[in-house]
DNA sequence: TCTACTTGCTTCGAATTCGAAGCAGGTCTA
DNA sequence: TAGACCTGCTTCGAATTCGAAGCAAGTAGA
């Protein structure tokens, strides 16, 4: 049986990386929020679809590629239909699934926003980290990403592991 | 003017941290939901409180200390006190200021939690990682966040700080 | 001391979030 | 084809979130 213990360094490690992200988010919300009135998530949306050959995605891998649950993206989606920035169609294939597309003024907001986002990450998050230090942040926290992704979220499924109480 | 450009590699590294903390944090929500009914927020300030040798902390430095807003922190906050977790006091030096403290429940909440909580974050974070490489993380995240920390939130106040276009 | 400004927390309103439940559409097997 | 189960998205209700506004206490300068 694997030793579960958390000692110092990784303790650290793990308290570094969630508050580093905490004031990352929040330093982006707010530059997104002034430069584009987007969320985070809306701005994730965006540049997902942005990046597909196609401009569109399913709902679902949408959803999963941004941690974020079904129904809140069923609701950002919604927001970003009225913004005319997305549309959503009846995938052809499938009838139950919906694809949603990245519209040109879509395109155009991202193209308006990104700089002041590249600039805000530029400045927050690399300022302090040499092109060396990038390489090994993205070296090391890649394999770490792709476990996460691969340990599948334990559900309903075989619940109760041991009695608690 | 410095070029604000995201490379390619920085981007990786940007993408794997956010999606790494999202993920991360999904399973800990989980986690201490499951084994002692706690948000991740609760959490963290049972542990700052329980970690502070007077086992209390002004308000302000609590939200400041795990990312969140005040006005959250106060809502929190005051589901901890119904619950019998922490107390509330005006602080002896300055009136207007609260001190929360944590209970000896909310010390043994936090040690009937904290096993299940260095698993999760054993198994999900530092699965993929050496020792070295925890190390180096650590090394590299240290760094960003105290930058982060000391570069202060852009307020209302002091709005545009050099002519941007 | 008085007046302006700052600081610390809470209240308020409106928007967002999530899980559970609901509902089509798909798939598998006999 | 029917019956049982799985998948994908949306609706629903309740809880949470945040910024703005409010209010009390502290501070500095005349």
């Amino acid at each position: 049986m694997p030793e579960h213990h958390v000692d110092p360094v990784q303790l650290g490690a793990y308290f570094a990386l969630i508050e580093v992200s905490g004031l990352l988010r929040h330093a982006i919300e707010q530059q997104l929020r002034e430069a584009g009135d987007l969320t985070f998530v809306q701005f994730q949306v965006l540049m997902r679809l942005g990046q597909s050959p196609t401009g569109s995605h399913r709902m679902t891998d949408l959803a999963d590629a941004v941690v974020y649950s079904r129904s809140g993206l069923t609701y950002q989606a919604g927001r970003l239909e009225e913004a005319g920035l997305i549309t959503r169609s009846p995938s052809p294939d499938d009838e139950r699934s919906t694809t949603a597309t990245i519209t040109d003024a879509g395109r155009a907001l991202i193209a308006r926003v990104l700089p002041g986002h590249e600039e805000v990450v530029s400045g927050m998050l690399f300022e302090p980290l040499s092109q060396d230090d990038a390489r090994t942040l993205a070296r090391l926290l890649t394999p770490v990403r792709d476990h996460m992704r691969s340990t599948p979220p334990r559900s309903a499924t075989s619940r109760r592991r041991r009695g608690g109480s």
